[in-house]
DNA sequence: CCTGTTTATCGTCAGTGCGACGACTAGGAT
DNA sequence: ATCCTAGTCGTCGCACTGACGATAAACAGG
C-alpha cells in the first residue's frame, strides 16, 4: 500500500503569500490584479508556482522579491521580513485548470512609518497604500475590508472577495498573526530595527484591533528580560514626550504571554 | 509571472501521518517498516501518495483507515480520532525517487486504557505496544526512543532512527501536540469518551514528560468553566478511591492556559 | 476488624502578574 | 505661559498559580 509511484496524478505545486503590514494603523496585506485566465482582472494573493528543483520556501521568497522587491532572512530576522509555512491547500477543483495543491506562507514586513504617505513602501516604484505602476498592479489592503466577520463595517456573509479560495487562506494567515504576536516578539517584525515602547504598541493594536493601555503595555514589554534592548539612542519623535529606541532582544518567546483583550 | 502552467515540473504529492497515542504512560508513535526501494526495511510514518481526486484531509483519513482501522471525525470529536494538518515538506531530494511535496498530518488516537496489556489496540489485529501479524509491521514506539535531546536516555547527535525526513516530521508533529494541549482540550482526544481527572492528568505528564500536582491539576481543570462535563456516573476503578468520570466539555479553549511546568 | 497503601478531592496561604487608573515628565504648538 | 500629546513610573486590588496539609474512599494483608 505504501508508495506507488505508477499512481500518482499530475500535481501542480504552487506557493500563495499571505504578506503583512501595519500601516495607517491598519493591519494590511498585500493582493494583486490577476491578468491570467481563471478569475482574470480579480483580486488574489500573491504567488505562483515551484520550480522543479526549488525549495518550498525558497519558491516563497523569490514570489515575494518578484512582487514586493523585499528579501526575506527565513529564521532569524535581519532588516528582511519573517517568514513562516501557513498550511496547505489541496482541495480538487480549488483552480478550475489542473489539480494544484498550493503551500501558503506567511510574511510580516516592517511597514511602520504611520508617518501618513512619508513611507516610501516596501513595493518597489510604489508607495505603501497606492497602486504600483507599470509592473502588475498591486495594492495595499487593509484587512478588515477582506475578511467578512471580522470586527466592524457592515455584515456580509460570504462575498469572497478574492480569487480562488484566498480569503480562507488570508483569514488563517491573520488568525495566526494574530496568535504569534502573544507568545512571542514575532510583532516586531513589523517595526524597523529600532522602535519605541509605543510604536510596537501600535503593532498589536492594530493587528489586534484593539486598544490597549500604553501603561500596562510599557511595563509589561520593558518587564520581560530580554524581549527589548535599549538602543542607548534614547530619542525619536512621534508627537509628545521623545521616547527611547529599543531593538529585539534575544527573547523569541514571551512568557507569560502578552493577554489579548476581549473575553 | 503570476501562474504560467507550462513550467509546472511533475511533482508526487503525499500525506505522512505523525499518530500520537498515549500508552503505559508514555507517549507513543505508529511506525510502519518500509517494505518498498528507498529505505526498505527501515522505520518511517505511515503515509502514501493522494489520489488524484482526492483531498489531502480525504488522503489522510484513509491512510489512517488502512494503516489502523481508525475513523476520523475532522473537526470535532467524536469516537473517533482527531485529524489537523501539520506542515509540508518539499525539499528537492528528500525522496531519491521524484519530487515528492509530503503534507504531514497530526493525529491523536485515544489509546489509554493504563491497564497493562488489557487495551485491544487500535491497530487492527495487534495490540498497542505490540506487533502487528500478517498485515505490514506495525509498531507503537515511544517519542523518546525516536526523539534525541528529546529528554533523557543517551545523547544521539542526529541517528536518524527513520526514512526520510521522518525524524523532523516527528519532532515537529510532537512538539504541536505538547504546545496545543496547553491552551485547547485537545488532552482529552488521547483519553475515551469517559475519563477521569486522573486519566486526564496522566495524559499530560506522558504528553509533557513531567510530574503534576495532582491537586493542583484538578483544581484547574474542574474550575474551568466548560472544560469538563461531569457524567454522573461518578465510579471507576485505576487503584484507589473512585473517581469521578467526565466527558468533555464545549469550551476547546482553555483560558488562561495550563502551564507547563520547567523554566 | 484494623492498618497501611493508593488515588481522589477539598482547603489554605503566599507570591506573581495583570487590569484599572493616578501622577509626573518632556517635547511641540498656540 | 498654557495646552496638548505621548512617554514613563507607581499603586491598589484581584485572579491565578505553586507548594503543601488534610480528609475520603476504595483495596490488600494480617
Amino acid at each position: 500500500m505504501p508508495f506507488e509511484p505508477s499512481v500518482q496524478a499530475p500535481f501542480a505545486v504552487a506557493v500563495d503569500l499571505v504578506v503583512l503590514a501595519v500601516h495607517r494603523s491598519a493591519l494590511r496585506t498585500l493582493v494583486v490584479r490577476r491578468g491570467e485566465s481563471p478569475d482574470r482582472g480579480r483580486w488574489a494573493l500573491p504567488g505562483g508556482f515551484v520550480g522543479a528543483q526549488e525549495d518550498l520556501e525558497a519558491a516563497a521568497a523569490r514570489e515575494l522579491k518578484e512582487k514586493t522587491g523585499l528579501s526575506v532572512h527565513v529564521a532569524g530576522n535581519g532588516d528582511g521580513a519573517h517568514l513562516e509555512q501557513l498550511a496547505t491547500y489541496g482541495d480538487p477543483g480549488r483552480d478550475p485548470r489542473t489539480r494544484v495543491v498550493s503551500v501558503a506562507h506567511l510574511v510580516l514586513v516592517s511597514g511602520l512609518g504611520e508617518g501618513q504617505e512619508s513611507y516610501t513602501g516596501v513595493v518597489r516604484g510604489s508607495v505603501l497604500g497606492d497602486v504600483a505602476g507599470g509592473e502588475p498592479e498591486v495594492r495595499w489592503v487593509p484587512v478588515d475590508e477582506l475578511l467578512p466577520g471580522d470586527s466592524e463595517t457592515h455584515r456580509r456573509s460570504a462575498p469572497s472577495l478574492l480569487a480562488f479560495d484566498h480569503d480562507r487562506i488570508l483569514a488563517e494567515g491573520v488568525d495566526r498573526a494574530r496568535a504569534k504576536i502573544e507568545y512571542s516578539s514575532l510583532a516586531t517584525s513589523f517595526c524597523p530595527p529600532e522602535f519605541t515602547v509605543g510604536e510596537l504598541r501600535r503593532v498589536y493594536e492594530a493587528v489586534w484591533g484593539v486598544a490597549l493601555d500604553p501603561r500596562n503595555f510599557h511595563r509589561k514589554v520593558t518587564g520581560t528580560p530580554g524581549f527589548l534592548v535599549p538602543t542607548g539612542g534614547t530619542t525619536s519623535r512621534q508627537g509628545g514626550r521623545p521616547a527611547q529606541l529599543f531593538r529585539m532582544g534575544g527573547a523569541t518567546l514571551l512568557n507569560p504571554p502578552m493577554l489579548r483583550p476581549e473575553a
